[in-house]
DNA sequence: TGAGCATGCACAATCGGTTGCGCACCGATG
DNA sequence: CATCGGTGCGCAACCGATTGTGCATGCTCA
């Protein structure tokens, strides 16, 4: 390995010259033939400065985490390609972690995986087996954290997105088509989120005049399985919704499969409409019915804020409302019959 | 931060003994007493090394990087998993990449994710993209490199996936059921898994007696627009087969999409069998029917391999062969008509 | 009683960069 | 001619941990 003290003595000055000259301190008095001798020898000897010493002297990593409660989600990678294409450019490692319900309640879960000075900062998205106090526990590590689609009382410092516009794209849609009645298949009950799409189809479905029942109020989730057993469930009313719609893509992949399992044809029988866009949207039968959020913009929000954040920047709590949540229509919903 | 310095200095001794105490080192020659002393000491002041510090000494960074092609892939995840689940106990950290095939060429590419110290060893996900040139040029730093389900001449140190068996557990199933008409959908053309499972097909049909026709012999890929355009492709044949073996679930999920958008029945027209399994399988409709692999078992390899090595251990290049790979029987495949 | 040895601990160098400060040299000014 | 301010650069102290080596002390044995 070169070190600085090689491009040092190769260029004929000292380690301070040598240093100053390659961070491009605009504040050392440094000749610029001195200057170019430095960065010559720097490129000649194809020197680059080891993260390690950088990271002890200056007290910084150079890398974030990126905690997400399941790799294993398409919604993720968008938020992944957000926070990756923010730090590229800045040089800025991203670490990617999951913390396993299980690794609660011994302390430290984050602080074993990132404490330490291992990150300069994390984003954290959280999972919804985790209370309060959970992520607090979480959460309690010497470097910022910026939640990311969820909130928590007292923190400052999160992304999140505009539910409420989201669920609106998707009631005006299905109004649009003449739906009345419509039952909502939402996400966990903890999960925050969850809880402001909630709030917003009951306030929406409210002033819109649709019709809710309450045998319609089925437990959700966000995933495949929690959506087959909310439409399973939901198929038992004695009278059906008209449409449905759906928290997020991947509990309706679930809808979609029980819908079919129970001999409802989606869209005749049923219209089915999701938050969320992925590419699994186009290839459901029916193709599904989405409202495509800005998860990668919001991902660049977070890593921005958290980067900025390190330089000083404020913290503050934003929702990330451009572009706006967008109708993208495919072959789930239709009028009513 | 607490430091060294203030647990030894709690403790009542120098700097070395309350390293040597902290670290375990049986060698050293201290009292049983001064142990417990710095122990406590150190749990009192909640004490946690500083891994910049430590990194610099040691040089030796206690991450490592997986590089992926995608993170967008349920495949990903499970690789992840297994990654993680050998890497958490060790205190590593694992750093995600991502390559762009547009950051190829500059040099480098690898070097400034990873490269000065940031990690101690990559896994590396061959994207399909790149070359044995753009590999070579990528995985050129002074790390050891792990290569994940994929190979290159020269190089030491992989894991991957029993290719063969996986495309033969899916042959034996289809002529079980009587297929003689088997059409394969591969994966991209220079990678060198797709390569394996092709030329295991190939000569697997051969031995056992199949048709295989040239106009069944379509461009594949590895993701569902893929499957998509190959089936489509696959449709125009004047004579069609009464299967299809998919190289890869994600594809398969695109040939579904496209079967029946040509109005072809699966599987009562034509079965479908596709290589991995993932949680999507059992949504599609009709379900599909999958070879399992053992993609996280083939991530703990890796990533024990890559940490074994650090410890002096040797690279070598395994097939992750057990568990065998296994049919996931669901709903896409039945007997020809 | 003194040599010899094991024990218990501390000193100081080291990893590779960054940075406050001081030193030497220059021309200009009074 | 002495002083002053600016310029260009190097010395050395860090950051926090690890580790080779050396120095006491206390014991045993001849």
């Amino acid at each position: 390995m070169v070190r600085l003290r090689d491009v040092a003595a190769r260029a004929g000055v000292s380690l301070s010259v040598a240093s100053r000259a390659l961070t491009k301190d605009a504040a050392a008095r440094i000749s610029d033939e001195t200057r170019a001798r430095v960065e010559q020898a720097a490129a000649e000897l194809n020197y680059v400065p080891d993260h390690r010493a950088r990271a002890l002297r200056l007290s910084r990593s150079g890398a974030i985490a990126l905690v997400v409660p399941e790799v294993n989600n398409a919604l993720f990678a968008a938020v992944h390609a957000g926070v990756h294409a923010v730090c590229t450019p800045r040089q800025i490692s991203v670490l990617l972690g999951q913390i396993d319900p299980s690794d609660l309640g011994q302390g430290a879960a984050l602080s074993s995986l990132i404490g330490n000075g291992r990150v300069d900062g994390v984003v954290l998205q959280r999972s919804e087996q985790f209370s309060d106090d959970d992520v607090s526990e979480v959460i309690d590590v010497d470097v910022p954290v910026i939640l990311f689609n969820s909130s928590l009382p007292t923190h400052i410092g999160s992304v999140a997105l505009d539910d409420r516009a989201a669920v609106q794209v998707a009631v005006e849609h299905l109004t649009s088509l003449g739906h009345r009645d419509v039952a909502y298949i939402g996400g966990p009950a903890r999960h925050d989120a969850a809880f402001r799409r909630r709030a917003a189809f009951d306030q929406l479905a409210a002033t819109g005049g649709l019709r809710t029942l309450p045998e319609w109020d089925v437990p959700g989730g966000w995933d495949a399985p929690a959506g087959h057993a909310a439409m399973t469930a939901l198929l038992q009313a004695s009278t059906r919704p008209t449409a449905v719609l759906v928290a997020n893509i991947n509990a309706a992949v679930g809808v979609l499969a029980a819908a079919a399992a129970q001999g409802v044809t989606v869209p005749r029988d049923l219209s089915v409409i999701a938050v969320h866009d992925t590419w699994i949207g186009a290839y459901t039968c029916p193709a599904l019915t989405t409202v495509l959020l800005p998860m990668e913009e919001a991902g660049v929000r977070a890593a921005t804020m958290l980067l900025d954040h390190l330089e000083g920047g404020a913290l503050e709590d934003v929702v990330v409302a451009a572009p706006a949540p967008a109708l993208v229509l495919r072959d789930s919903t239709a009028p009513p019959r």
